[in-house]
DNA sequence: CTGAAAGCGCTTACAG
DNA sequence: CTGAAAGCGCTTACAG
């Protein structure tokens, strides 16, 4: 390359970096070159130098197939790309029980270190036992999606999940509801625990008991949901309402509530795609994903651009929209 | 490091590589150090030497917001978290026109090139005009999903378009259809191009006219879908059935025809959650486009592995799914 | 405005 | 089995 313009290699990473101080004659032989090889800076050498960036950030997520993490990740890539960034992307996945991997979760770690990724999204698991994310905490700028794990300091970027089903269970209140089932996913996660905890505070602050037969937790499939929702249903008590914690959960009791052609009404956290033709009466918590992601991602570029002020947490807005005739 | 256990650095390379003819004793303490100081290679260092990888391949969609090419990156992502290696995911987006944006993708070429990927899995624009995917392919093993563009070589992992319209549109015909409206994206586009495509075979081989009047091309989304499918609902001679040639199509002609409560038939390609309970009849062409991921990835990696057989082109096979009372 | 030289953190022949 | 040394492709003071 530098011997094809004639010039030096500092001359060339002057002009491959649109330095000052380059005589144009230079500039337009070495560019002439650049364009003759294909010549393209090795980044990998680049990034060597002491102080030099990576211009690379990782976003890890759960599972891509779910929409949220899908819808994230688009809102992240945006900001991203914008500022001249790529992303790196890792999914944690799920064990058997439906926990998080922690080995596999270490093994991201240590990926995310050795690769100097300038700055980590992460949707964490629940806690941070092991110090996992502390670790990597302690050397690269990391922002928490939905929730803050126990045990580390970062920026966080969370939902209204208590508030959000607050409002979601005061609206199937002031519809006369008494009886209202609840689908929930994993009662553990810090999602889902937020969101129960919200179902419960407004119960309470209402003065009606809650019926321990109508919760439904440990549903991990829109098809686990409907079976439970089943189940629900068939009871000589059956409920005249539903609270579904999550997207899959509405899906499923949707289908259920459908097919018997019961006569309930639903209450659902997450967009659901046409969920508002299938019953005659819904009332759903929606969010935007991406731009969780956009906030997320522009909360990590403020820290890369040097900012030092004290872990800030975010919290993004839910609506409550409603549906039916 | 090196000083910490005591050695020189190329034994902690030894070690660290997991190579043979190293002391027992002597690893001990490397790894002991290692421990000790949360050492991890850097990756940049490693990768500057000639002839090593970087272990990284790249994705390119369009939009992630897509479910195909979520679920598609996450089918790219197990493959590739199995052999070690990590994905960078990058989304060309699409201009005002919902033309896929030239200068974002040739920016993409250049950091793909400039960050020395392994390999490539590209779901490419519809022609190669420039050679920005040629000029690509030269250097890195690309695998194209869903199109193969014109004018370059590679391997590619293909959907059977033509194949699936063409059943979906004689399961119309096996109805009774004759009158069969066409709602459909992007015709220029390889895609949108094979599935209409199946869907004229299909009429002719049957000898049936086309109605030019019924088709509907151009639209972007579910809410363009819906108001091309009233379009059509309102004409004096309706169609007496629909045939929907993406996701988004069948969405908005489903909200269409569910409010409309038309008695009007629906064939859509790709998946689409709940459809069966919002129509009395509909068939649906699907795929799993995990799989599809699964098995481009895994080309690739037969590439990395050191193939060189010619151009490959797998296709995968589609279902038709029949629901309806 | 330009070049020679050091050095980033590794890997890998080459000796020993 | 281990170390000294070269070299990967850059960037950046340092001279000039």
């Amino acid at each position: 390359m530098a011997e094809h313009a004639g010039v030096s290699i500092s001359t060339v990473s002057r002009v491959v970096n649109a330095e000052k101080y380059v005589d144009p004659a230079t500039r337009e032989k070495v560019e002439a070159s650049v364009a003759a090889l294909g010549f393209l800076r090795n980044e990998s050498a680049r990034t060597l130098r002491p102080g030099q960036r990576t211009a690379t950030i990782a976003l890890v997520v759960e599972d891509l197939t779910n929409p949220f993490s899908a819808e994230l990740a688009h809102g992240v890539e945006l900001v991203a790309a914008a500022a001249g960034y790529v992303v790196l992307l890792l999914s944690t996945g799920r064990d058997e029980q439906g926990d998080r991997d922690q080995t596999r979760e270490k093994e991201i770690v240590s990926e995310l270190l050795s690769r100097r990724v300038d700055g980590v999204l992460m949707v964490p698991g629940v806690d941070d036992a092991d110090g996992r994310y502390a670790a990597l905490a302690e050397r690269t700028p990391i922002v928490f999606v939905d929730r803050l794990p126990r045990g580390v300091r970062g920026d966080v970027v969370l939902l209204d999940n208590a508030g959000g089903s607050r409002r979601l269970t005061r609206w199937l209140l002031d519809r006369g509801h008494r009886r209202i089932g609840y689908v929930g996913g994993d009662r553990g996660s810090g999602t889902g625990a937020r969101r129960f905890s919200g179902f419960r505070a407004a119960l309470k602050a209402a003065g009606v008991p809650e019926h321990r037969e109508l919760l439904r937790f440990g549903q991990h499939t829109s098809e686990e949901a409907r079976t439970a929702t089943e189940e629900l249903l068939a009871l000589d008590e059956p409920p005249t309402a539903l609270f579904c914690d999550n997207n899959r959960m509405t899906v499923g009791a949707l289908l259920a509530v459908h097919r018997a052609r019961a006569d309930v009404v639903l209450a659902g956290f997450d967009t659901v795609e046409l969920a508002e033709v299938l019953v005659d009466r819904v009332a759903l918590v929606t969010y935007d994903p991406v731009d969780v992601g956009r906030q997320a991602a522009t909360l990590l570029f403020e820290r890369l651009a040097g900012s030092t002020v004290a872990p800030r947490r975010t919290t993004v807005p839910v609506e409550l929209a409603e549906f039916g005739n």
